[in-house]
DNA sequence: CCTGAAAATAGAACCGC
DNA sequence: GCGGTTCTATTTTCAGG
């Protein structure tokens, strides 16, 4: 891990596809160094996937929320969160509420009936997302 | 948006670096063809980024929480975050706290420290992730 | 890490449905 | 409108240095 490894990172957290030709050229590297490099941080683990990020609001999906539970059987929770639509995280945590889903609903109605079977589980807290002034920010190693 | 739509925002979510060959085989389709419909998904705001998600463990950071706030000015809140190498989203909520953070530390100690730089913004209360049963989710629009 | 050739892929123009 | 075919340019891969 150097300078050059943590650019490459930088362009390719901003856009996945972006071919190594044109990272090469804005790092003044040639194709097959950035190749190499990329390989060994998929190798490495460093990087952990390429994924497409898709617009719940372009597919209806208008509610976001945010939903402690405290719960005493974490696994069936999980295995509840894993086959629901709606579910897009899962978290265990630490403290009074031990759990922590988030979801993304086409409805106040529908995320209602979510809460519903989800309190089935344990205690509930929902906070519904109202705007998300910074959705994702990549990981810029504190060596800048 | 039919099914082969689905079908492509399947794959290119699972792995955003896919061939356009590669992805029209699987589907029975050719790469012109595919080229064209992820062209308009992406013209249509459905197909928002294409992301490189980098292990934060790899890099040195192990804590991960969530820490609610209750203040009356987001807006510095929103800068203070914007800024701060350790904050990787922000949401604005309804309810009692009124703003979320997640952040990524390298230890416990820097996450007091960061909660203490937080706290002049308002009430706070953590919560460290201990596991992350599901890291991300794709949309599978209900249509399946 | 670079060069250079071969293979794979992407993009554009055109045709048929 | 939508997808297929073909051709060309770009990119990737792999050899060798």
């Amino acid at each position: 891990m150097d300078q050059i490894d943590l650019k490459i990172l930088d362009f390719l957290q901003q856009n996945a596809r972006i071919s190594f030709s044109e990272l090469g050229r804005a790092i003044n590297m040639t194709q097959p160094a950035v190749s190499e490099r990329v390989r060994k941080l998929e190798e490495k683990g460093i990087i952990d996937s390429y994924r497409t990020i898709v617009s719940p609001e372009k597919l209806g999906k208008t509610v976001t929320a945010f939903i402690l539970v405290q719960t005493n059987d974490c696994g069936k929770l999980t295995a509840f969160g894993s086959q629901s639509q709606d579910v897009v995280e899962m978290h265990q945590l630490s403290g009074q509420f031990n759990f922590m889903l988030k979801v993304q609903t086409h409805s106040m109605q529908s995320l209602n009936t979510f809460l519903s079977l989800c309190s089935q589980y344990g205690f509930t807290s929902t906070m519904t997302v109202l705007s998300s002034p910074l959705a994702f920010k990549g990981i810029t190693s504190e060596l800048d």
